[in-house]
RNA sequence: GGCGUGUUGGUCAAUCGGUUAAGACGCCUCCCUUUCACGGAGGAAUGACGGGUUCGAUUCCCGUACAUGCUACCA
């Protein structure tokens, strides 16, 4: 049987790291095992639809560059892939459990519920469920007279449709990441499956969908792990166990201090991205930050979300996508969840960065010029490039690296210099201006650059230590970057003589 | 409150009963570098607790603690 997997999110935002992480997963296996990875859109919850936040999803993964088989977008055999799309499959569905009773018509409002949560809350039980144990003093048509109910729905009173969890029965599931797990039906709440508006809930919908595409194997975060039993059930009632996918629970990515899931919030209030692009808020037109945009390189991400939970036993941490769908493994997926450490995720996209070739990273360096006014030439900018990649971790860091190169620095670090100025270095710095200044032009090159200041400072009697960092200073501005005779170099002659001497007229 | 899941250094983590308990990030020291970084060499730092099982437990079992998730006509 051909493996099929999904990645099912709801269009209601950004698109959050550990989404990414999913789909990560599912797009490895898939590709491992010869399959089929498909990108559905649950959108059943009218009320928190987003514009333009299935499009984002879309863009994300092809930035990431896990693209699906089958999508909205492209199309497929199961096609449609967005659930609202499909809303007349679910209802024969739940209208069949209703049949052979293993779910019903519950008529209760809003306020009933509101008011069965506070009518039955004890101390022992400070969140009444609308379970067995209740469900007969609730509006149902368990409850409810044959008589009443088919007049309730003849006047089309709103309801929905609950599950009938039985009050006794113990379910237990294989999987794939945490061995067996055993649940008490008994303890489960009757979820509501179709809604008032016609709509299934999620418990209704990725069971149906799950069997009407095919999966073979679903992969979910953590937290669905509480509702398994009443997926399991589902597939039991509809008569569809032997189609069953094999579930594989994900551990959660929790924020790096405090406890609990990572969320938006938590990289706002500690400086990194949780998105993998930007999202803006289409209300409050308020931009969250993305890993693309602060200058993360994609392979760099997946890399690093692949090892946020998984390795492959050897202590390899550097992966191709290639040698990650050989090598990945949903059996070695952790089983505990993983606290996100943000200078760990730097670290690998430091790593790529040293890995790719200067032209590459000449083009995804250069947005970062251009919103700064600058337009280098590709072929200076690979040269800048070379230069600097060691010290950057981000694409971003390129730009401040090496900012001094295309234009002079507009204040420098007077400071330093002036804690040990004198007369005498002042001298050294007006003849080294000239003596560069007179310098042929084919002459320009780095060791003859060198070598006059080195002649230099034997003129003057100096110590080369003590006038190396106040050229540094006057040519980039700081304490950074790399050999400062290689800087001269590129900037070129003139633009050498000219940093010097506006340095030294300011000191 | 109930139920589920989890627990090896600050963080990510290897180990599938016998190891001086790997490795990586971060941190510290030194070397290299007349800046910063890179690189190199070192260092500090770990099995939540209590019981079993066993010749032997980080590893298997049971409790306890702690953490986390769920407990919506949200996913």
């Amino acid at each position: 049987m051909k493996v099929r997997v999904r990645f099912a999110p709801s269009p209601t935002g950004g698109l959050h790291l550990g989404g990414v992480r999913t789909v990560l997963y599912n797009y490895l296996f898939a590709r491992k095992h010869g399959g089929d990875f498909v990108l559905r859109i649950e959108d059943t919850d009218q009320s928190r639809f987003v514009e333009g936040a299935e499009q984002y999803i879309i863009d994300c993964l092809n930035w990431c560059g896990l693209i699906p088989d089958e999508s909205p977008e492209k199309g497929g055999p199961f096609a449609p892939y967005r659930q609202s799309e499909r809303k007349a499959n679910y209802r024969q569905y739940a209208q069949k459990l209703i049949d052979e009773g293993h779910a019903y018509y519950a008529f209760d409002t809003t306020e009933d519920l509101e008011q069965m949560r506070i009518i039955y809350k004890t101390p022992e039980n400070t969140n009444p469920q609308y379970d067995h144990s209740l469900r007969h003093k609730m509006k149902n048509s368990l409850s409810l007279p044959e008589a009443e109910v088919a007049e309730l729905l003849k006047n089309n009173t709103p309801y929905v449709i609950r599950i009938k969890m039985p009050g006794q029965k113990h379910l237990k599931f294989t999987d794939m990441i945490r061995g067996d797990v055993f649940f008490d039906c008994s303890l489960v709440d009757d979820k509501v499956l179709l809604k008032a508006d016609g709509m299934p809930t999620y418990h209704l919908a990725v069971v149906v969908d799950d069997y009407l595409m095919n999966i073979t194997h679903a992969f979910r975060g953590e937290e669905w792990l509480p509702s398994a039993p009443v997926h399991l059930l589902l597939w039991e009632y509809l008569g569809w166990l032997d189609n069953m996918p094999q579930w594989a629970h994900l551990p959660l990515i929790l924020k790096p201090d405090g406890n609990g899931k990572l969320s938006k919030r938590d990289g706002d209030r500690l400086g990194f991205p949780v998105f993998a692009m930007n999202w803006a808020d289409i209300k409050t037109g308020e931009i969250t930050k993305g890993f693309r945009e602060i200058g993360f390189m994609p392979q760099a991400f997946v890399n690093m979300l692949a090892m946020l939970g998984w390795n492959d036993g050897t202590g390899q941490e550097l992966f191709t996508i290639e040698e990650l769908i050989e090598k990945f493994s949903i059996e070695r997926v952790h089983k505990g969840g993983a606290k996100f450490d943000f200078e760990k995720a730097k670290w690998f996209n430091h790593q790529y960065i040293q890995h790719t070739d200067n032209a590459t990273l000449a083009a995804l360096a250069l947005p970062y010029f251009e919103i700064n006014g600058i337009k280098p030439i590709a072929e200076q900018l690979e040269k800048v490039i070379a230069l600097v990649k060691e010290r950057c971790t981000l694409l971003s860091d390129f730009w401040e690296q090496s900012s001094f190169f295309f234009i002079a620095p507009i204040t420098i670090d007077e400071k330093t210099i002036n804690e040990k100025w004198s007369e005498q270095k002042k001298d050294f710095f007006i003849a080294l201006a000239n003596k560069y200044s007179n310098t042929k032009d084919h002459e320009w090159n780095l060791l003859e650059i060198e070598h006059t200041f080195n002649n230099l400072v034997q003129q003057h009697a100096i110590k080369k230590g003590d006038v190396m960092l106040p050229l540094r200073i006057m040519l980039v501005g700081g304490k950074y970057g790399p050999g400062v005779f290689n800087i001269a170099e590129l900037i070129g002659k003139q633009e050498t003589v000219a940093r010097i001497v506006n340095a030294v007229e300011k000191l």
